[in-house]
RNA sequence: CGGGGCGUAGCGCAGCUUGGUAGCGCGCCUGGUUCGGGACCAGGAAGUCGGAGGUUCAAGUCCUCUCGCCCCGACCA
């Protein structure tokens, strides 16, 4: 392709609104253009490289034995009822009426759907196991949009659900997955660590996230250096370090505290560590149902890891509430006496042997407290991992980090394939439920994901595999040498190289800025002294080397490139 | 949903305090000179000032309402 000819719209400006890396460089190189928020046109540029993407994923998914297939976005409200969560998913999908008034939903991801093909296709153990997947955009009403594309309302994701007999036959299809995934993500030359997850409102067991470690990353990540742990903050663990003093309360007493509510007012008006408090929480589910929480004052709450105890329905009670249910202020509430329909505790509660609390009357707390004198019906991991926390695997100090969420393995079980009822007649005849899987890649995350590892203050520097062209032709003097020029072009698109020929009649320096800021990986640079021994340029992005080649050497010397320099 | 910010030409912005013919830079178009790092000269086109209502002789500017976008938080495979 001749540059002037094809849709390349840079800008040398920063537009206002991106504040990220890749939202600001997809917006210069031309790649993107918004429509709404969290809503994205790609350009010609921009949906080249997603296509390069999405051919990798549909090579290894082909190389695992799945089947591409193409299911609807406009569903019917119905099957998201049978599985509930046209309820769980709330306002996170988009929902809406049809002109006869039947409900109907765009398909925020596709377990019913898919779980209705099966229940109609697969009914013997010899239709199993099975590997189903499409490239399909996917819509989320996502509450805060954010980071360009990294979150976003509308956006193209590779799902794909296996279908088992038995949970070791599901072991393999997800083996199967993950190993695609390592190599599809390899493949795309990203960076990126695999650790333990959440499986959230997909419901079911075992999950793992394909993470890429980025500052603009919107997610968490927990990881050990020392063993290799690593865990999405939602779900990672870690040892509880022991308080050190003793504490030196000798009895049960009731102190004045006045106006001291928060862990830090009490531990500083008693003149005691906060780890000898225990902090009281009070959360309360949509029907009233009130749970406290309890907690070792230097430790946070995970709310992740409480509500998948509790339920997703439970959030933080108001102050309004708790002084309407129990007639204190939230500062003074504690687990000595309180009429709460349950009260939890984390795990750091057993470690104390008296401590501080709230009396469940304004302006006092108690002091000297067993645990004994209390009710605790359950005691759980409930802690929130802070940087320098203690691994739990082998007591190395954790590290937190922000990562972008490229891929989403789960072992999803028979949620589905019973909501839905998916069976299939085993050998014997019975019937049983299938054991699904499912598999989730953002296929534009990989894209951004990309552009916020390898960037330098000229632009994007691409991966060679998904760069939106391999090899750019500059012109410096189009009217001088534009014969040498075509017969270098057809030489790059002969021997297979995406190749485009920038043969705008401007100066030299905005080729080579727009080159540099929309990252192509290889420049051959053509000039009316070297065309005249026969010569061109190689520029290297990645590292900026350049190198003299003649033309009958120009393929080879590129392709030794590519290997030594691992573009 | 809470907090903050912003809507004026394709992009980045000034003009608003103190109402009086809508500007600048980049980009775009025409002609010319240039031609290895966003070059120069001359000429030109392009804006319902986000929208509605109000105040006023007069509104980009003041008032009311409203829509949209971004950031932080809440929330979220």
């Amino acid at each position: 392709m001749k540059w002037s000819r094809v849709l390349i719209r840079t800008m040398k400006e920063n537009p206002k609104e991106a504040e990220t890396k890749s939202h600001r460089l997809l917006l210069r190189g031309g790649f993107i253009t918004q429509h709404q928020s969290g809503v994205y046109t790609f350009l010609p540029p921009g949906w080249k490289i997603m296509q390069k993407i999405q051919n990798i994923i549909r090579s290894e998914m082909n190389s695992i034995g799945a089947q591409e297939l193409l299911m609807p976005s406009l569903t019917s409200g119905e099957v998201w009822k049978q599985s509930g969560r046209w309820e769980t998913f709330g306002n996170d999908m988009f929902k809406f009426k049809d002109r006869k008034g039947k409900d109907v939903a765009l398909a925020p991801t596709h377990e019913e759907v898919i779980s209705l093909l099966a229940r109609d296709y697969l009914h013997s153990y010899r239709d199993l196991p099975q590997i189903w997947y499409q490239l399909q955009t996917k819509f989320r009403d996502e509450p805060r949009p954010r980071g360009g594309i990294l979150r976003v309302r509308e956006f193209i994701m590779k799902d794909s659900y296996s279908f088992d007999r038995d949970w070791d036959s599901l072991d393999k299809s997800y083996q199967l997955h993950k190993d695609a995934y390592s190599r599809i993500f390899e493949r795309c030359g990203l960076e990126f660590k695999i650790v333990e997850a959440s499986s959230g409102i997909m419901g079911g067991g075992h999950s793992e996230e394909f993470m890429v470690f980025t500052k603009t990353g919107e997610d968490s990540v927990v990881i050990c250096e020392k063993c290799g742990y690593a865990a999405n903050a939602e779900v990672a663990e870690a040892n509880i370090i022991e308080n050190g003093s003793k504490e030196n309360f000798s009895e049960k007493k009731i102190v004045h505290t006045p106006n001291a509510r928060s862990v830090e007012d009490v531990a500083h008006f008693l003149d005691v560590e906060p780890s000898h408090i225990v902090k009281s929480l009070l959360y309360v589910s949509e029907k009233g149902q009130t749970a406290m929480v309890l907690i070792r004052g230097d430790y946070e709450i995970n709310e992740a890891k409480l509500l998948s105890k509790l339920g997703t329905d439970f959030q933080l009670a108001s102050p309004d509430f708790i002084k309407e249910r129990f007639g204190i202020e939230p500062g003074f509430i504690g687990p000595d006496g309180l009429a709460a329909d349950k009260i939890i505790a984390d795990e750091s509660v057993r470690q104390v042997e008296r401590f501080v609390a709230g009396s469940n009357k304004d302006d006092y707390h108690i002091v000297g407290l067993k645990l004994s004198d209390i009710r605790i019906d359950e005691f759980a991991d409930l802690r929130l991992v802070r940087e320098g926390d203690l691994c739990s695997r082998c007591n190395a100090p954790l590290k937190i980090l922000n990562a972008i969420e490229v891929g989403h393995i789960f072992k999803l079980g028979t949620k589905y394939s019973d909501s839905l009822d998916v069976k299939y007649a085993d050998y014997d005849g019975t019937l049983k439920p299938i054991i699904m899987g499912s598999y989730g890649i953002g296929v534009g995350r990989i894209m951004a994901a990309a552009i916020e590892l390898f960037n330098d203050e000229k632009g994007i520097i691409w991966p060679f595999a998904i760069a939106p062209y391999e090899v750019n032709l500059i012109e410096i003097n189009p009217a001088k040498t534009s014969n040498f020029s075509d017969n270098v072009y057809e030489l790059m698109t002969k021997s297979g190289f995406d190749t485009i020929w920038d043969e705008r009649n401007i100066s030299a320096g905005i080729k080579f800025k727009d080159a540099e800021l929309i990252g192509i990986p290889i420049n051959i640079i053509i000039s009316e002294n070297k065309a005249a021994r026969g010569e061109a340029e190689i520029q290297i992005r990645k590292d900026a080397s350049k190198y003299d080649i003649k033309v009958e050497n120009l393929v080879q010397a590129i392709n030794t490139i590519i290997e030594e320099k691992r573009l």
